[in-house]
DNA sequence: ACCAAAAGTTCCATATAGTGAAACCAAATT
DNA sequence: AATTTGGTTTCACTATATGGAACTTTTGGT
């Protein structure tokens, strides 16, 4: 949401100072010349330079001569399809979340937690049926979504303290948690009853129901929501729909444990 | 397709060999082992080694400490989701290829090329209407696709003479296109008609009908294709849409040209 | 249970590749 | 014509990557 500070990356060499400008020219989330990219690096100028280049070079970056700016590259994109198939989740959960859909007829989520925040890699929307990139690979904040709170509650605790740190809490509507502590007591109650609810926290009208999809441990490796709005449905109306999003979870959960890629 | 050799990445340092083992755990499409990625690499040992751990702590890979296996990772959907949004020709073309796959109501590919080969970003599906990650980002060969063709055709000499490099010329089918030749003549002959054809060539069975998208340069920033079967349609019935895909070739080449980043 | 081979990880002297201050060039701007 | 701003190149310095080899762990065979 707010990127206004600089990223520093810890290690991780050349590597990782590349991939930090490559998050940075992406966070603009539009074509970014030279100068607006370096004024928001650590680095100097001709390190900046250079990296920009050489991921340029390598498709990474795309640069347009004509307007002299920087956009993610196409490679991306490509590698992204190798990532999505073989993240196991998303591809395994396809065909359960496609049953559901059916069965429902509401909106669904499908998300991942990436470094404290949610990355939303499927989703069935009631009304437009084709989404494509536009919806995967998205991310959310952690702290105020359904999907956020249900993977958040349930982390092994070393994980989970790492990925609290990341929350920033933008009091995004009256409903927003916008401290640790209201945020773990809730995570609390959230694994206590397996499920979590957005209550208007994230965007005013829009109410979700959300439950993890476990591992072997209890762990999260993904979650699964409900999505609607208050006109259509009340928080005691979604609720309802719980037992049919618990029931799709612990098949996706089943269906990831005995999942082997053919050899 | 078969990816049996090495890429030697000539220049770009550490981070180009970085970004070839990302190429290289993801071309495997499936878990793969230190080992198995090390025979596979120019690089040595200590090498690949210390390159797959900075990829697994920034998050390009993800490593499986039980199966000790490497995947391509969730930060590459995070960031092609940047990519894609970015790319300019595919969210401009996607309302354009809504109204032409609800008039037509056949299967449609829209693809840039990459490398040599071809990128689909998006596609509209006949029967199946939900797809995401798993048609945008996949690649296929560039002499025997029908897009591929019309990317091909409608090159800078330049950019064309170092694509046709990168062709390998198996033969999928007894259609297929086996040499330079013969690719030669028969993308002259796209360059002066306007479109291209795919004659079961690289699928025994479908055939399809292809246009450019063409920038002010006449250089193709893309194709547009409409696939079919032998069982549904005859090349010459196929044909008859290539006035419809013009058109809609043109809408999404004008969309482009026009098109700014909100500021 | 043992041994041998294969797979994976760490070490460390060396050299290569990245660094970044500064100079330079090219467009805009005054 | 002079100045500022944005972008590119240079180069001496050194931090970082390298990779052969040693070491540890795992696997598999007898």
């Amino acid at each position: 949401m707010e990127n206004s500070t600089i990223q520093i990356n810890a290690s991780d060499g050349t590597v990782g100072k590349a991939l930090v400008m490559l998050d940075l020219v992406a966070s603009f989330e539009r074509p970014v010349r030279f100068s607006e990219i370096l004024s928001k690096s650590a680095y100097p100028k001709a390190t900046v330079y250079r990296l920009l280049q050489t991921l340029s070079n390598q498709s990474m970056l795309d640069y347009n001569a004509q307007t002299a700016t920087y956009i993610p590259g196409i490679r991306l994109v490509r590698l992204a399809h190798s990532a999505w198939r073989q993240s196991a989740l998303a591809p395994i959960a396809r065909p359960i979340l496609d049953d559901l859909a059916d069965a429902l007829g509401e909106t669904l989520h499908l998300a991942q937690m990436d470094d404290g925040h949610v990355l939303y890699v499927d989703k069935r929307n009631a009304e437009k049926p084709v989404e494509m990139f536009s919806s995967a690979g998205k991310t959310g904040p952690g702290y105020c979504t359904g999907v956020g709170k249900a993977l958040l509650a349930f982390m092994p605790e070393k994980e989970q303290a790492r990925a609290l740190m990341r929350q920033s809490f933008h009091k995004f509507t009256a409903a927003t948690l916008t401290n640790l502590p209201a945020l773990k007591a809730e995570l609390l109650e959230i694994a206590s009853i397996g499920m979590a609810f957005d209550r208007e926290e994230h965007e005013p009208g829009i109410i979700c129901v959300a439950v993890p999809i476990l591992n072997g441990l209890n762990h999260a490796i993904g979650a699964l929501s409900l999505t609607s709005t208050t006109t259509h449905h009340s928080l005691s109306s979604i609720e309802r729909f719980a037992p049919k999003l618990q029931e799709a979870a612990r098949k996706i959960s089943d269906a990831a444990k005995n999942w082997q890629f053919p050899t």
